[in-house]
DNA sequence: TTGTAGAATCTTTTT
DNA sequence: GATTCTACAA
């Protein structure tokens, strides 16, 4: 129990205590960046706890893992134990807790798998295959275009019945095909007892609308909802919460148009905006005291930000003084940024607490260097989120054959397993399996085909036997794992007997990967779950994981210096911010200029600027590895949309975005031109002594491809080894 | 059916 | 540069 008698209101401004006590009806909190948003939400789930509302009663949502973490960290601080008793979770995993309670409503057992992305383009590759096989073979773009129409109509609440009424077919590239293929992914879904992300809103939605009992229970056990970063929130995510909330009418919004940021995922700022008339009897409270950032700070993201011309007005300021000028670094290449990023990274971590630094950069990709760096620095570090550990091919491997233990209905990870490692089961085989799968009409359970007779799905005496085989000694051990077993000795006896472990320990030895000591992680993650959830089983591991990007993490939280995407950075604040990579076409990226998103960029841009407390490092490389080959990058326009006079410039030749404008016309007419005078030289051998306009002088190692794409491999005398794309290099032999 | 070498293709952001 | 696909030998 909470001290009652607690004053929770102490410590914040009239602003933010008008919110904490404003405990019923419907509230509306416009937070700048910086505001005490986050202290605002904490202190009023204390303060309601004070008041007598048990905690049991408060649902409290965020948009990531990351800031999950860090609201129920603070709030665990400011009233201990009773903090576990709020439902504190992002989005999806709201869903799914509340899926995996009603599972009933579905008629889905408990034991339901969820599909990542990679799992449902590969579903609905087979589904194009087999249905529609007269087109040509769809590519990777395409299906994952497919995939995203897909998730976007239900983050919309569109069931696959509604699209003739609601989109316009033909208009929609691949329209003709788009229903039946909507349709079908859902049975193959259905049929194999999973989810997909976006049916952790969509379907939680569709059964609270389905059923009024159902809501009606709900309406009885949580009565206080908070939403953090409400300007995020899609169609599903506002309905959810809409529904959940319409009993007590006691919900509270948080949020800043000015920091929307996925627009990409059907985010509707309307959802913030229209606040007002979904409650015309709500209150509205504005923070705008910016308590994190000095003024030197916030004038450069002010700068920047007023270019959005869609937005409420507003200006944040700031009362801890101007502070250091902003710094930007230019850096000849990639390499070099993150090289001298890390230098300066951990000059500053003996000054300052590393947990105080964080680098910041567009894409996950560019994570790579400065984790290289960093290593070579000796400096403990942090990655929330890296190109996913999830996504390595032991992983997946085992994790299906998991999931295949937990719902043997579930194709995607019986395909996945069944032939991995080889067990003479090929292409063909599976072929077979599958049309039989789809022949029946009921639920196919998959682990009993595996001993059932097969004659009837023409399968070879081989193969059928080879089947028979893995039933043998799966069978057992998926009986098993129906009553809680020790994740230890499951792990390493399912490692054994399916063959993998001597199949990644032969690969690590040929190839000198290090499977087995990914393997190894993944099993730590399973003690780890058990020892924090005693009573867990098998496929409660396999559900929560589903929702986790990894951490990987080379010391301790308190030694280490973070890194991650600006994405990821939104509701944290540091005392350093390093912001990498600004240059055109990395941030704003590329695609987001293609698809006409450079506002959303900014807001990005935005986000990531505020985020620093006292220092703040911006830097861009004037060339940058692209595909394999370099590319020269032109200066972000946010460099420019800041002023000049907003930060120091080290290194590089800072020019304005008008001069670097006609440099890029010239500079492509002139590749125009150049493309059109036939070469001289072209007929490079492996050998050759050559020099290069940039890199000096050396010695040709390979080529490769040929005609307008021919690369080659040039070894410099800098002891650099380097590749070019033949046509567009000025070579001349020596 | 398996293994592999060379060619083609690929990357935005999160759950 | 890294991953995935394709063609072909065994």
């Amino acid at each position: 129990m909470i001290d009652s008698t607690r004053d929770f209101t102490k410590g914040l401004n009239e602003s933010q205590k008008a919110a904490v006590e404003q405990t019923d009806g419907p509230l509306l909190i416009l937070a700048g960046a910086g505001s005490g948003k986050t202290k605002t939400i904490v202190h009023r789930i204390a303060n309601l706890i004070s008041l007598g509302v048990p905690p049991q009663k408060i649902i409290a949502v965020t948009f990531t893992n990351k800031a999950a973490k860090e609201m129920r960290d603070r709030t665990f601080s400011l009233v201990g134990d009773p903090a576990h008793g709020v439902l504190l979770r992002t989005f999806h995993a709201l869903g799914l807790y509340l899926l995996r309670r009603y599972h009933k409503h579905l008629d889905y057992p408990p034991e339901f798998t969820i599909w990542d992305e990679s799992d449902s383009r590969g579903v609905i590759e087979k589904i194009l295959e087999t249905n529609f096989p007269s087109i040509n073979k769809f590519s990777k773009t395409e299906i994952r275009y497919f995939n995203n129409t897909i998730a976007s109509w239900k983050d919309n609440l569109i069931r696959p019945e509604d699209v003739p009424d609601m989109i316009d077919l033909d208009l929609l590239e691949g329209g003709d095909i788009m229903v039946q293929l909507y349709e079908q992914y859902e049975q193959t879904k259905r049929k194999s007892i999973a989810f997909d992300f976006a049916d952790l809103l969509y379907q939680t939605v569709l059964i609270l609308e389905r059923s009024e009992r159902l809501l009606s229970d709900l309406h009885r056990i949580y009565h206080y909802f908070l939403v953090d970063e409400y300007q995020d929130t899609n169609k599903a995510q506002y309905t959810l919460i809409q529904l959940l909330s319409k009993k007590t009418r006691n919900l509270c919004v948080v949020g800043d148009d000015d920091q929307a940021i996925y627009g990409w995922r059907g985010a509707d700022v309307q959802n913030i905006l229209s606040f007002k008339a979904d409650f015309p009897e709500a209150v509205i409270i504005k923070l705008e005291e910016n308590y994190r950032s000095t003024q030197n700070i916030l004038t450069l993201s002010n700068n920047v930000i007023r270019n959005n011309t869609q937005r409420m007005e507003k200006v944040l300021f700031s009362n801890l003084g101007d502070g250091e000028l902003p710094l930007l670094r230019i850096f000849p290449d990639d390499e070099t940024e993150a090289r001298k990023t890390a230098r300066a990274a951990t000059a500053l971590a003996k000054t300052i607490k590393p947990s105080e630094i964080v680098i910041l950069y567009r894409t996950n990709a560019q994570s790579r260097l400065f984790e290289e760096a960093l290593r070579r620095e000796g400096q403990p570090y942090k990655i929330h989120g890296s190109t996913g550990f999830f996504d390595r091919r032991e992983i997946k491997d085992l994790l299906a054959y998991i999931s295949f233990l937990v719902n043997p209905y579930d194709r995607v990870a019986f395909f996945r397993i069944i032939n991995t490692p080889s067990r003479g089961i090929g292409p063909k085989s599976v072929e077979n399996i599958l049309d039989y799968a789809n022949s029946q009409n009921e639920n196919f359970n998959f682990l009993e085909f595996l001993n059932a007779d097969k004659s009837a799905a023409g399968l070879s005496d081989k193969a059928s036997a080879s089947m028979a085989e893995i039933y043998s000694w799966l069978k057992p051990v998926s009986d098993k794992i129906k009553n809680p077993v020790d994740m230890s000795l499951f792990f390493e006896d399912l490692l054994r007997k399916s063959g993998l472990k001597a199949m990644y320990k032969e690969e690590d030895k040929l190839m000198k990967t290090e499977r087995i000591a990914s393997i190894e992680e993944l099993k730590n993650s399973m003690v780890q779950f058990q020892s924090d959830n005693p009573s867990g089983t098998v496929a409660d591991y396999i559900q929560d994981i589903s929702l986790f990007t990894s951490t990987t993490e080379t010391g301790d939280d308190e030694n280490s210096i973070t890194l991650m995407t600006v994405h990821n950075s939104k509701g944290l604040e540091f005392d350093t911010v390093f912001l990498t990579g600004l240059e055109e076409d990395n941030f704003p990226h590329v695609l987001a200029k293609n698809s006409g998103s450079v506002d959303e960029e900014r807001r990005l841009f935005y986000v990531a600027v505020t985020r620093a407390k006292k220092r703040l490092v911006l830097s861009r490389a004037e060339r940058r590895m692209v595909f394999g080959i370099y590319r020269s990058q032109m200066p972000s326009r946010f460099l420019d949309e800041a002023g000049e006079k907003n930060y120091r410039v080290e290194g590089g030749t800072p020019t304005t975005y008008l001069e670097r404008h006609d440099a890029a016309i010239t500079e492509s007419f002139r590749n125009t031109i150049s493309s059109k005078i036939p070469r001289i030289q072209t007929d490079f051998k492996s050998g050759d002594k050559v020099k290069h306009p940039n890199f000096g002088t050396g010695k040709v190692l390979t080529l490769e491809g040929g005609g307008d794409a021919q690369k080659i491999s040039i070894y410099f005398s800098d002891g650099k080894t380097r590749k070019f794309i033949l046509r567009y290099t000025q070579l001349e032999k020596l």
